[in-house]
DNA sequence: GCGCGTCTACTAATAGTTACGTAGGTTCGT
DNA sequence: ACGAACCTACGTAACTATTAGTAGACGCGC
């Protein structure tokens, strides 16, 4: 079972990260995807997995000798409350201010961009049906 | 003179949220903004605030016994690089991906959706005009 | 001038994060 | 069977974040 409120840290951040984008992994592995460019001891990342493991944050499967590990809570699951709460408390309630914010700062190339347009699109549209819906009642 | 690096704790952001929407504010005031409904001891807020202080976050200008604050760091400062590391190590590089989590955990009532539509037009402009330059070079 | 309410400064306790060393087990080549 | 090279479990340590209590200063009303 997932936790209700999750709230990783920075490194336990990381660590999921590179388990959503690329599925179950060693610790080995995990700290050698480390993106960040720290150099740390193998066992660093091991002792924050054991811990985010206590946690509910990641899971096991023993293989052999070697454990591998994977996510237990969803991206959607740890994001969504972390970036509704920042916009909410730096942002003053307008994801715009902080899609701004996103769109300065990370290199958005063509192929980006035509999909944040079709997820605008997208949220529109939803948005729309729900009007509907409402109206009818 | 403003730190290069700077990583606001969660409280921290949250009274420095405060302070950039709301400008300078005494302790007290702050205390009473925060968002997130916890209680709270004035003293945690002002040892806190004392802390930022310490870290070039935020300053002080002293009115007679009360002191009033104010930020030290743009928002542009604490978030660009906090919202860049979030896209690079949580969502694999793009943008949209976090646009997506946004979208789905806010409410964008349709101001905002305008607004959004406007800073992504801006963007594309910005970036066409780019283009533009190093192609006449 | 005295007390009440408010302010700041300082101190401290607690919990969480990050870090790594050491001990002990397993596997594999020789 | 022995050692090298890996693995995990556990203990510990430094540091930071968060919390709040206590003490002393200030100003206002009476």
């Amino acid at each position: 079972m997932a936790r209700s409120s999750v709230r990783p840290s920075d490194l336990e951040l990381q660590i999921l990260g590179i388990l959503w984008q690329q599925g179950p992994l060693t610790a080995r592995q995990v700290l050698e995807a480390l993106p960040d460019g720290k150099q740390r001891a193998y066992t660093t990342v091991l002792t924050t997995m054991q811990i985010m493991e206590r946690k509910g944050l990641v899971a096991r499967r023993i293989d052999a000798v070697t454990h591998i590990w994977r996510p237990a809570v969803s991206r959607r699951q740890v994001m969504g409350p972390l970036l509704k709460g920042l916009v909410r408390n730096v942002f003053g309630g307008r994801p715009s201010a902080a899609l701004q914010q996103l769109l300065a700062g990370s290199t958005v190339d063509a192929e980006e961009l035509a999909e944040i347009r079709r997820l605008l699109a997208e949220h529109e549209a939803r948005a729309a049906a729900k009007d509907t819906r409402e109206e009818g009642q």
